[in-house]
DNA sequence: CGCTACGATTTTTTT
DNA sequence: AATCGTAGCG
């Protein structure tokens, strides 16, 4: 969706012209926001082919899957199938995945491992710290992870943890230690791991690095803003002496610093590599001079970036609406009356339109206010599905069919539905696992520590275990998969115990749906993949994102489009709408307190610049936190606006209702053919666009 | 020893 | 509005 605007490869600016030129070495691409950067990346991998370079030799690292998929598509389109798909597009994740499945035995790892996704982390050092005694407040697993994975990003072990100067090192190190060895107990790779694992891979076995280094002999990075130190120790270390190594990023849409990303990987880069060619693209072919100029002065507060200034040709513009409305439900029906205000008076349909707000948490009141007004929505990236209590059942049931030595997922569903293994059973399991140094699940098999238990527990854990062995057999083929994985869940009692599970009919039902739609996603995906087993689908299913796995095959969006901020990014939109621009929520509280303020100003930077017309913001002055409800303030970023290039006002000053003459004149437009084109042959936004007035009608 | 029902607590962003 | 933890019942 980004860089909608179609210039061919042969009308490039002088800038990316020489972007896609410039010969080896290493290529720093300082590319902001809608300045066609995608473009640039895939012209430069055609101009390499031209050059002579074989398609297996480039590797286009992204961090997202939506980028990689993008980029892929798009070199596609411009090259012949066979030799697209030989260059390799990948994820940082996917494609030391796809190295480690490869090479792994060589660090004494099973090739079989799991990929444990964060919930799963967290689970995992909450028991530890529990064994470990560590009791009340210091017990929030995230605070944990986070340091081990500041640990591994500089590339230290556990000893070496001890002996740094963190506050509580010695503690971390314990923790960290417990944790590495537990993962690989249970054959679990953690996503730190794998980009760890395969840095280790190759400074212990030179020949694969040279092997590597040479099969990939042209690097690209496309969001280099958002990789961490390991990240780019990694791909340094693949290019190698020839560091043929193009970066491309732009530090002032850098919003993941919370993750371990490290601005100094692209505010450093002339420091790491002296003699890098920079280029910088500034002129932006997405939004009007309003829109850009209202980003430029707020992201201009900003002190540590590289210093550069977007321009348009697209002038003028109508203003940035600042909208105040009492409390959420007021601010909802704003924005559903604002669109569908649009909608009658322009040619602006659903699907330009997008509500983006900072927290998923605010998507409740606007789906409601949505679904009041029958107005279509797709709400991206929710993540909602995947952590529902069922999907989360029936997904454990599987990891553990795939690998028994998953003592998480096994203990996790061990008594679900209840079984008559209680707690107290589960303890002893553990506890003599924890002695054994041995999988729950041959404990559980061996059957010893179920001597003295009661005849039922004993008799249901040996009919879970005798199921779990009749149907691992055939986990390996795709063939009928989803349907044998919901003979599986049925005969394990899952399915039917949903009903005792819980209570209302409807829920029960609902759930029961629900898991049924979690397996048709796995038949789709086993029809995709032919030559798939089980433990391909769960592979794919950990490493794809939130914006990856809706369920229903409709991935072009149908209607008005609802996504936190981060979601989306790389994406663009004539009409956005950005809810809940008040302190404490935007700025996040939990972000004000220190430097993480320029990472949510950098976020706001990010929401502002998917606007390609009109930007939209709004602002409640109640606001329901939890249970109760808080005034709110008006957020800092609005006043770092000027002034001339805004109109603050109420729902009431903006929206006129909409009257009988307007409606009949929205069916005449339709009947007279005018129906509005769909986003992709939206024409190039270019210089010679009219006054204003005639923009503002013709825009969409 | 395990199960159910009720009440307290919760919300940042995600490969 | 769910989910989680705690207390009484079978």
């Amino acid at each position: 969706m980004a860089d909608s605007d179609d210039l061919s490869i042969h009308r490039l600016n002088p800038q990316q012209r020489e972007a896609v030129d410039w010969g080896d070495g290493p290529l720093l691409l300082l590319a902001g926001a809608g300045t066609g950067k995608t473009r640039v990346i895939v012209a430069r991998i055609v101009r390499l082919l031209s050059r002579g370079v074989a398609p297996e030799s480039i590797l286009a690292v992204t961090f997202t899957n939506k980028a990689a998929r993008e980029m892929r598509d798009r070199v596609g389109e411009l090259l012949d199938g066979g030799v697209a798909g030989r260059v390799t597009v990948a994820t940082f994740h996917a494609f030391c995945c796809r190295l480690l499945r490869e090479h792994i035995a060589r660090l004494d790892y099973s090739p079989r491992f799991a990929i444990a996704s964060d919930a799963y982390q967290s689970g995992l050092v909450r028991n530890i710290m529990a064994e470990m005694g560590y009791t009340g407040d210091d017990c929030d697993p995230g605070l944990w992870l986070a340091l081990i994975g500041k640990a591994k990003s500089m590339l230290a072990e556990p000893e070496d943890v001890a002996a740094m100067s963190w506050p509580r090192a010695e503690d971390v190190s314990r923790v960290y230690a417990e944790y590495t060895k537990r993962m690989r107990l249970m054959d679990q790779l953690d996503f730190d791991d794998l980009l760890l694992l395969t840095y280790r891979l190759w400074s212990r076995n030179p020949d694969l690095l040279e092997q590597h280094r040479n099969r990939y002999r042209y690097l690209l990075i496309d969001e280099y803003q958002d990789t961490n130190a390991l990240q780019f120790h990694l791909m340094a270390t693949l290019a190698g002496p020839r560091r043929n190594l193009c970066v491309v990023g732009d530090d002032d849409q850098s919003i993941y610093g919370w993750r371990g990303a490290d601005l100094g990987n692209i505010l450093e880069f002339e420091t790491r590599f002296p003699d890098a060619k920079v280029i910088r693209l500034e002129q932006n072919y997405r939004s009007t001079t309003t829109i850009l100029d209202a980003a430029n002065a707020v992201i201009a507060r900003n002190s540590e970036r590289h210093p550069k200034r977007l321009w348009s040709t697209v002038a003028g513009g109508t203003p940035i609406l600042v909208v105040r409305t009492a409390d959420e439900e007021a601010e909802a029906a704003f924005i559903a009356e604002f669109i569908e205000e649009r909608r009658l008076r322009t040619h602006a349909t659903w699907e330009h339109c997008a509500i983006l707000f900072r927290a998923n948490a605010q998507s409740r009141a606007i789906e409601g206010a949505l679904r009041a007004r029958r107005i279509p929505y797709t709400m991206v990236g929710s993540n909602s599905f995947y952590q529902r209590k069922e999907i989360l059942d029936a997904l454990s049931f599987l990891q553990v069919l795939a690998n028994p030595r998953d003592d998480m997922s096994l203990l996790r569903i061990l008594n679900v539905p209840p079984r008559g293994i209680g707690a107290a059973t589960i303890e002893r399991l553990r506890a003599s696992a924890r002695v054994l140094h041995r999988p729950v699940y041959e404990v559980l098999a061996g059957g010893a520590v179920l001597s003295d238990a009661a005849p039922e527990t004993r008799q249901a854990a040996s009919r879970l275990l005798d199921c779990f062995e009749r149907h691992r057999r055939g986990i390996d083929s795709a063939n009928a998969l989803a349907s044998r994985m919901e003979t599986f869940l049925r005969e394990v009692g899952y399915l039917d115990g949903l009903a005792r599970m819980y209570k209302p009919r409807e829920d029960a039902l609902e759930r029961r749906d629900n898991v049924l739609a979690f397996l048709a996603g796995m038949a789709e995906f086993a029809a995709r993949n032919p030559l798939a087993g089980l433990r391909e689908f769960l592979e794919a299913r950990s490493l794809l994102d939130a914006n990856d796995r809706e369920e229903g095959s409709d991935r072009h969006a149908r209607g008005v489009t609802l996504m936190t901020v981060h979601a989306s990014k790389g994406l663009e939109f004539p009409l956005v709408l950005v809810a809940g621009l008040e302190r404490g929520l935007f700025p996040h509280l939990r972000a004000m307190e220190d430097r993480t303020e320029a990472e949510e100003r950098r976020l706001f930077y990010v929401a502002m610049t998917r606007a390609r017309r009109e930007l939209v913001l709004t602002h409640a002055e109640k606001r329901r936190r939890g249970a109760r409800v808080t005034r709110q303030r008006p957020s800092g970023f609005l006043d770092d606006i000027p002034a001339e290039l805004a109109r603050f006002t109420t729902p009431e000053g903006v929206l006129t209702p909409v009257s009988a003459d307007m409606a009949a004149a929205f069916i005449a437009r339709m009947k007279a053919g005018l129906r509005p084109r769909p986003a992709d042959t939206e024409p190039p936004a270019s210089g010679e666009s009219g006054p204003a007035s005639e923009t503002q009608r013709e825009w969409f």
